[in-house]
DNA sequence: CGCATATTTGATAGATTTCAATTTATGTGG
DNA sequence: CCACATAAATTGAAATCTATCAAATATGCG
């Protein structure tokens, strides 16, 4: 248990769909943490588990999985450093889906209690979690248009621009981001085969879309990707580039939202 | 603007989710309402509109949308009566995306500013909502696996076991209930074509598993339809009957969550 | 260096879409 | 209440996309 400020990277999250002020902020940044490792698909959260902490995503990639009786499985969101991957077990606290670790990753566990006890002390505090819930609802949503409406082509596609936007990696019409996760996962989210992923994303290759080094991942071409995946990046709610941050409660200078 | 009871229904539905006292309960059913009624097809909420109000199904069925460039569309969720269609607005009022009334509906608005007064007042109304979100995105995520990873034949049977669980229908192995909503829309949730729904569903009548009259629809034998579907209940969080409801907030009486 | 895991490729089968009619409901005005 | 107009449901045949199965490389790691 330590009182680091690990979780400044969530607080951006936060910040960047949520305005809080500096005692808010502050008290984030004051939640007591618990440091764990996971090891590269290792569950740490299991389907209808009662958990009592959020995991917060430090290091690597998680996803979270939910499953067919016959056990092939659909990631249903990805979760990158600086997310929170199941905020939503404050309020809730029995997991409707499972988290796995889809690379080695270092997870910061806050405790429901201590967070409860800051949403207790700042209602703004419980509308940033709220709303950072529902800006995950709305990726969420596009990964049904994906899933249900667009080819697999246009489904990588979407894939690789969210993760280059969401990793601020995006410049100049140009991207380049560690991406190092397995063609098998990359297939659970998409809702495709890992043999057709791969076809895929050579078909990417070889259009000059893309060009994958190891786990690295370039797009070459942002406009032109963004294009074959019918992609804006709006619903992302990167709030710092796309619009005013939200709040509701009156900031305490009585400032209206 | 009236102040009835009309919106005991959706205090059905939020008091299945979670648990409130009777002064929170009598602040949902005092909120101000404006009635209006909406033609079938008519959106009433367009994307990325800013809405000041939240909008009740008091009758009808409601689908939420997105889509591509090319203007196909996927319903990301179904609201039935009872169901607030976009809660979510009060903390993020710009529609991520547009409603649309796929039956002559009824429709209570609600606006954002009594939510908030009654919010402000007690906490565990926001936190009602909050966990009323969380339910509704476990049901998108049940849909993610549908469009992801199941056959046209698990989809539909997916969706018309949901439906049914949640219009309260299912008894004795048995369901009868109005679904008066066109093939083409139940393709835009399945995603899947018009004419292959339509198969489909020829399908599980050959089978004996449905069996449908006009608008009506009757599951003959739904344990068998929910085999095919890979279909449990337990993320749709009908409280009732799966759990005890849930509150973080103590109850005034002291009563812990 | 060698095992285990991941990627890549080929050939074939199967599911779903697409396109084009046709039939059947549904609603409306006379 | 009927006739008409429109929307919805249904059917067939062919084209496409994606899955499946099986094998052959690569790649990473101890």
């Amino acid at each position: 248990m330590s009182f680091s400020a690990e979780l400044s990277p969530w607080l951006g999250r936060l910040t960047m769909r949520s305005r809080l002020d500096d005692a808010e902020q502050h008290a984030i940044l004051q939640l007591p943490i618990h440091t764990i490792h996971v090891r590269a698909n290792a569950d740490f959260v299991r389907l209808d588990e009662s958990v009592d902490h959020v995991s917060v995503v430090a290091e690597g990639i998680v996803g979270r999985f939910d499953q067919t009786a016959e056990g092939t499985r659909q990631i249903t969101a990805l979760h990158l450093p600086g997310d929170a991957a199941d905020l939503h077990s404050v309020a809730l606290p029995r997991a409707r889906s499972a988290l796995q670790a889809l690379t080695p990753a270092t997870i910061l566990r806050v405790s429901h209690a201590s967070l409860r006890s800051a949403m207790a002390q700042y209602p703004a505090i419980t509308e940033a979690f709220w709303r950072d819930g529902i800006v995950d609802q709305a990726v969420q949503s596009q990964w049904m248009v994906n899933l249900g409406r667009r080819d697999a082509k246009a489904r990588i596609a979407h894939l690789l621009c969210e993760v280059a936007c969401r990793t601020g990696a995006v410049a100049d019409n140009h991207a380049e981001f560690s991406l190092p996760v397995t063609q098998q996962h990359l297939s659970e989210v998409t809702g495709l085969t890992a043999v057709h992923v791969n076809r895929t994303l050579r078909a990417l290759r070889e259009e000059n879309l893309i060009h994958a080094e190891g786990r690295q991942l370039t797009i070459l071409d942002f406009a032109s990707l963004a294009r074959v995946a019918d992609f804006t990046a709006g619903y992302l709610q990167m709030a710092v580039a796309f619009g005013e941050p939200e709040r509701i409660v009156a900031l305490p200078q009585g400032e209206p939202s």
